[in-house]
DNA sequence: TAAGCGTGGAT
DNA sequence: TATCCAAGCTT
């Protein structure tokens, strides 16, 4: 490898945001939820979210303490709101299995529940400054583009995790700085849309650019169309529910004017089978603490 | 492996 | 206006 290193920590010097998770002594609690809620939501929308969210529960035993019903309340419009109940749920496991501590290994994190590939090494990396290949979707593209010569990334794969740690410098310090700098790069720099090889610091190495800007066959499949789907049934199920918590409401409430009865009726329904919603007698309520 | 999962801003 | 895109995860 030519190495992207060298580069990227010089650029990130200068160029790097200043993000609340980026300040001294932020904490690994708040990392994890900062994690949590970057999972497919931009940083724009989470930085005022993610403050309140740690003004109301500043540990893991704090948000374990609540019912579940009240992060998904919390989490207001941030969207896949399944993403609160599973945080709320490695909040109880980390009381439960790891004395109130956000684990630093990396299996450990692993196995808590909402954390995958990504965020288990994020966590490792960022808050405990440990050294491992942390990939995520901007660093996937940067790495296509600077080393693999192509417009998009391929679908996510374990391989990315060995290719990305090809790329780290053998110092701690120094391999936490070009995995940020590598999603930095890839977040303000090397975007999806229109990236910026003006100012990119890896251009002179770039294979994508080397190449004449191939454009990439992607055979990725369009996004579904979101209104009038089930998927925006639900949303609005669900912010019917948060905006009358903690009081529930009467099933015949829910979206009485929804213009597709039985898609309404699916929603409620597969809201309720993922946890989210809680269907008794008459009334459909957010989840509340667990009857044990 | 692929589908399903929210929401809002940018183009 | 419609589509794309956003620090992914689970099943």
């Amino acid at each position: 490898m030519p190495g992207l290193a060298a580069p990227l920590i010089a650029w990130y010097r200068d160029a790097a945001r200043d993000l609340p998770w980026r300040r001294e002594g932020f904490g690994a609690w708040g990392t994890l939820v900062s994690e949590f809620m970057l999972q497919q939501t931009p940083v724009t929308r989470v930085i005022p979210h993610l403050e309140a969210w740690l003004a109301r529960w500043p540990s893991p035993t704090d948000l374990a303490a609540s019912p579940p019903g009240d992060a998904v309340t919390q989490w207001a419009n941030l969207g896949y709101p399944r993403r609160a109940l599973w945080l709320h749920r490695a909040a109880v496991e980390i009381r439960d299995r790891h004395d109130g501590v956000v684990p630093r290994d990396v299996d450990a994190l692993l196995a808590l529940t909402g954390i995958g590939d990504y965020t288990a090494r994020a966590v490792a990396v960022f808050a405990y400054g440990d050294r491992h290949p942390v990939v995520d979707t901007n660093t996937r593209r940067v790495l296509a583009r600077a080393v693999e010569g192509r417009a998009q990334p391929g679908p996510p794969h374990r391989r990315d995790l060995e290719r990305m740690d090809a790329e780290l410098p053998d110092g701690i310090a120094e391999a936490a700085v070009v995995n940020a700098a590598a999603m930095e790069l890839g977040a303000i720099v090397c975007t999806a849309r229109s990236p910026k090889c003006a100012v990119c610091p890896l251009a002179d190495l770039c294979a994508w650019r080397a190449a004449g800007y191939p454009e990439s066959e992607d055979r990725r499949r369009r996004q579904a169309t979101y209104e009038g789907s089930d998927r925006q049934a639900r949303g609005a199920v669900l912010k019917t529910l948060r905006d009358a918590a903690p009081s529930p409401v009467p099933l015949f409430a829910v979206l009485p004017d929804w213009p597709d009865a039985a898609q309404r009726d699916r929603a409620i329904d597969s809201l309720v089978s993922d946890g989210l919603a809680e269907a008794i007698d008459d009334v459909l309520r957010l989840p509340g603490h667990p009857a044990s």
